[in-house]
DNA sequence: AATCAATATGTAACCGGTACCACATGACAG
DNA sequence: CTGTCATGTGGTACCGGTTACATATTGATT
């Protein structure tokens, strides 16, 4: 591979000058800037991006820190951040925390050391203080799903507690009576939000009772169970609204297997919109986040945090929609109302 | 922070042999040992990844170039890379070439500007001169799914041809008497071999006619369109084999939609055994190819490779198991036989 | 006593860029 | 005629490591 020394040489010119050539910083003469071009021709040089980012503490790189690729939710949110980045010339590094701490922090020990440019968190586990740290030692940080912080951190998000809000709405329209629901865990922001945003919208309804509150653990195997047990303990309720489609899924599935009708016994409603929902049978009704735009969102502020042109740090709550499907179609609703 | 020159100082050695005692390359002194660490301890020193990376061309850093991590059977993949690089101290990039040559060979461009130090391919449109061309340039790649080539490049793939036999065979044994094939685009090696597998398996048999294969799309879309194509096509079919298990979703859909009973009246396998077919009604059968053991194996063997500790390139074919479920279930069958 | 290998450490070039600073030229204002 | 400014270019220190090579000490071998 040819260096900037080799391209100097053969141009009869300075490695200064084609440093500014290359980054267009500084004057460069017309006549000068063609030998140049052919030099760089000849060679086939390419700049070397590790001599870069020594140079220039800039490596054009992110990382993604997330739970766990393989959870639904997350695929289509990395390839979002990826399209993105790549579109601004930055690759990303893909980082499975399981939401645990101390992988969060072993990751970031090695990307600081690699002088990432900026790091994007969909992982649970970090507080404010650690972000702040991550901030205050000059990498720019975006996070999602977090609740916003005081301190220099954008944040995304969507309108949890509205969606939760849709979906009672939705599922009373559609004539259901007893809704209950199965929350994430809460840890989670977002369940939390979910599980307040059902609780207000059923809370003045007359057949309103703490117990059409179950835990779940925002998988299938936890709809599941939690589903099993709110069956027993409520054989009443016409609809379960899960935290999360994954739970919903579970649902789903512990009732085909219990022999009740969706949606003709009890009407089923997810959150996320991931794609499963759209391949189940009935087809899921979901509150869907807008898990592509969140993510280019994100990667966008990022990068614009990176670039220095962002005014200044704002949580962006986006909107989230309800997606009615099979699952909550029932004859004797009213859509309207 | 801190510099190895500052711990140098500090120590009261030379920088050289702060280096030989971090890479344990060299003898140090075990006094001179004790002082290094209490230096480093006491400046809370790190070694700079990418000066490391400058002076030596190795960044520790992998990249993973898949078609898509929003089709469902990468991330499964992607976890199992990320997990084994992340456990020999390596970091993953994460690149989507939506099968197009044209991203690929960028993506490759930008790696190579970083030193990465190696290359996954799971990608299809690389041809093996490509291939010969990066290891000639001494980037190590491995390759998924890939036709063996006779040039150093390891593959790993699964065993397609005895999977689509399985299927056959399994679906024969439930008692089916006449099976369609929904297969892939031919362009992927991997449809190719199970379509041969298939045809293998039932070309002997007195029903057996090309009209029973139908071309999908690895989709769900095409697996919806293909069956209905083929159901209009040859109303008698009792069982349809699809290429993948994103098709067979598709076939499970477009035979509710007609109202036909899967397994009563068709029933239905897929191939490849991502997660998805667990939650589908009735549940899918499928052949279940290792997908994480085959992340795992790819990335051991490259890492090995880039640390030279692999004797030889080889094609490692791996074994894939059909997993019954409801959706070949009939009573009429025989499991035995 | 001379030779040699093993141990231990330092010097400095090198990896391939960036960027600060100095310097040169020509035009134009005062 | 001098000062100033815009344009254009080169020299070189620096980013933070690695490593080849030189040098020194020590103990064992012959």
């Amino acid at each position: 591979m040819a260096t900037i020394r080799d391209v100097a040489k053969l141009a009869g010119v300075s490695v200064a000058t084609i440093s500014r050539y290359l980054n267009k910083s500084g004057y460069v003469n017309v006549e000068t800037e063609q030998k140049i071009k052919k030099a760089i021709e000849a060679l086939n040089y390419e700049p070397n991006a590790v001599a870069r980012g020594l140079a220039g503490k800039k490596t054009n790189t992110i990382a993604l820190i997330l739970p766990d690729i393989s959870n639904p939710f997350f695929p289509e949110l990395a390839r979002a951040v990826e399209d993105v980045a790549s579109m601004y010339g930055y690759t990303v590094i893909l980082c499975n925390s399981d939401d645990e701490g101390v992988k969060e922090k072993s990751y970031i020990e090695v990307l600081k050391k690699k002088y990432i440019d900026g790091i994007i968190f969909a992982s649970n586990t970090l507080d404010s203080a650690d972000v702040e740290q991550m901030t205050k030692k000059g990498i720019p940080v975006v996070c999602l799903d977090r609740v916003p912080p005081k301190q220099s951190c954008s944040v995304v998000r969507s309108k949890n507690r509205e969606g939760a809000k849709l979906a009672v709405e939705h599922l009373l329209s559609m004539g259901c009576r007893k809704i209950a629901h199965i929350y994430g865990p809460q840890e989670f922001i977002t369940a939390k939000e979910r599980l307040a945003g059902y609780e207000e919208a059923v809370m003045h309804l007359d057949w309103y009772s703490p117990t059409f509150m179950i835990q779940g653990d925002f998988r299938i195997e936890g709809g599941i169970r939690a589903t099993e047990l709110l069956m027993e303990r409520h054989p009443d309720v016409d609809a379960i609204f899960a935290g999360n489609d994954l739970m919903a899924v579970g649902t789903l599935k512990a009732l085909h297997r219990m022999g009740v009708q969706v949606p003709g016994q009890v009407a089923v409603c997810g959150f996320d919109g991931i794609g499963m929902t759209e391949i189940t049978q009935p087809e899921l009704t979901t509150v869907a986040q807008p898990i592509y735009e969140m993510g280019a969102l994100v990667s966008r502020i990022l990068i614009k945090k990176i670039e220095g042109t962002l005014e200044a740090d704002q949580t962006y709550e986006l909107d989230v929609a309800l997606v009615p499907r099979e699952s909550t179609l029932r004859r004797n609703g009213h859509e309207s109302s």
